[in-house]
RNA sequence: GGUGGGGUUCCCGAGUGGUCAAAGGGAACAGACUGUAAAUCUGUCGGCGAAGCCUUCGAAGGUUCAAAUCCUUCCCCCACCA
């Protein structure tokens, strides 16, 4: 059957075909399955129809991060293809949490401040996505209504064996770390969004392989045509190492201060560098190749193409000429070791608030008050460091004490700075 | 439900009455070297302005001059059996 619409294609909507594959397919791991994509593709095209194409985001952070919008952007291509695109916002999900990839149970979140974290994703999903063509749901908006003898219903459709099939779960049950009920439920909550807004494909990571595939079985056994299933690769976060995740504190959130993206960014892993102008900016094929070529020369320092990526990042999501601008920023502080263009500042009243006396203020309970570090004892630990200084020059005494009578500019590690000012 | 094994600091993991704020590793932070890269080396890594004190070894009680270590109860996890 599915050929017989492909054949029935007419030149034109064949050109138009190819032109949506190679768009969709490009950056992609899977496309599962392909005839069926292509099938859906063609029917798409011939009743012009947009497909009904879904992504879930549970909602456990208050951001929205680059790892967030690999699929994202991968879902505003089918967006300007034309195609209707659902958000999912996982508010149930959330609750649950995905065990993919996972070690380990996650902490079961407040359901308030999934709330929260799913204002500000709604938000931000507009940084990425047009809003005029998007649906937002919520799956808490079917899954509140179920009915003990419905979620019966849709746990019978799966069996446990196929469950624990996972690799997850295996190593889990191998290292006798506990599996509880609800996490074994998930996929199929994922799948059930799909049942729930009849979607005809699904994006998601490549760890998440499992749960879209769920989505067609549960799909199936509820009548509809099962939907296609389109995995993008994971991207690492800033150690190299794990997969971008706000709980690993390895991520760059789009909502962040330019400074921020641009820092952040030039702390990568030079060989991360070509993973994130692939995964997490819209630059050309071309740009891309010559981005590879550039690298792999012996004579040419990463670094200048890392300032690229930062400053291509920060103008994605912010106004046009600021990436040049936290560039400048960056060089100027780090490279030239100036003083960066605004600090946070103090002044003798700030300091009588914290309960420091301007005329003998105490270094350790300084840094400590004004958060540069997490204790006094970590304060101390950083003055023998040598990690502090003051107007430039460093100080070791753990005992220092100073009377605020001049503007003074304290600097603790590489990048925290304090402006003092006398009034 | 029964039997056995477990729960130690951010994570893994040693410790079975004092010398334990607790070995070792990882992570993290800082310093040197650099390019806020990697690698390497060094230092730090519960809190309190020194001494000393305080809090911490699943929870609560108890024994003891002294408890992560012993006892009691409870909570949780795992394995096998059912």
């Amino acid at each position: 059957m599915e050929n017989t619409i492909l054949d029935s294609l007419t030149d034109a909507e064949k050109k138009e075909l190819t032109r949506q594959w190679e768009l969709i397919a490009r950056g992609t791991v899977d496309l599962l399955p392909e005839v069926e994509m292509r099938a859906k593709l063609a029917r798409s095209i011939r009743e012009n129809k947009p497909l009904r194409v879904k992504q879930g985001f549970d909602p456990t952070s208050p951001d929205i991060h680059l790892g967030h919008t690999v699929g994202m952007r991968k879902l505003r291509q089918f967006q300007d293809l034309g195609h209707q695109i659902i958000l999912i916002v996982g508010d149930y999900t959330a609750m649950v949490g995905d065990p993919s990839g996972r070690s380990a149970t996650r902490p079961q979140l407040e359901y308030d401040e999934i709330m929260k974290h799913a204002e500000t994703y709604q938000e931000q999903f507009f940084k990425v996505l047009d809003k005029t063509n998007t649906e937002v749901v919520f799956n808490g908006d079917w899954f509140k209504k179920m009915t003990f003898l419905e979620i019966m219903g849709l746990t019978s459709k799966y069996t446990v064996a196929r469950l624990l099939e996972r690799d997850d779960f295996s190593k889990r049950m191998k290292d006798n770390a506990p599996i509880s009920l609800h996490e074994l439920l998930y996929p199929l909550m994922q799948a059930y969004d799909s049942v729930a807004i009849r979607a005809d494909v699904e994006l998601g990571a490549t760890e998440q392989t499992f749960n879209l595939l769920a989505g067609r079985t549960i799909q199936e056994a509820y009548g509809q045509e099962p939907q296609c299933v389109l995995t993008l690769p994971i991207l690492v976060g800033l150690d190299g190492e794990k997969k971008m995740s706000k709980s690993l504190g390895n991520y760059i959130g789009i909502d962040e201060p330019p400074k921020e993206i641009f820092g952040k960014a030039m702390s990568i892993p030079d060989n991360l560098i070509y993973q994130y102008f692939e995964l997490a900016t819209d630059v050309t094929i071309d740009d891309l190749a010559d981005i590879e070529k550039r690298l792999k020369q012996p004579d040419i320092n990463p670094m200048g193409i890392k300032k690229e990526l930062g400053e291509t990042l920060v103008d994605m999501y912010n106004p046009k000429g600021s990436g040049r601008a936290a560039r400048k920023e960056f060089e100027r502080v780090f490279s030239k070791g100036q003083l960066p263009d605004d600090m946070p500042e103090i002044d003798a009243a700030g300091l009588a608030e914290l309960d420091l006396d301007p005329k003998a203020v105490y270094l350790v309970h300084l840094i400590a008050k004004t958060n540069m570090s997490k204790s006094n004892g970590e304060a101390r630990r950083l003055i023998q460091a040598g990690s502090v200084s003051i107007n430039d020059e460093k100080v070791t005494d753990v005992d220092y004490e100073f009377a605020l009578d001049q503007e003074l500019v304290l600097k603790v590690g590489k990048r925290r700075y304090l402006r003092l000012k006398t009034a």
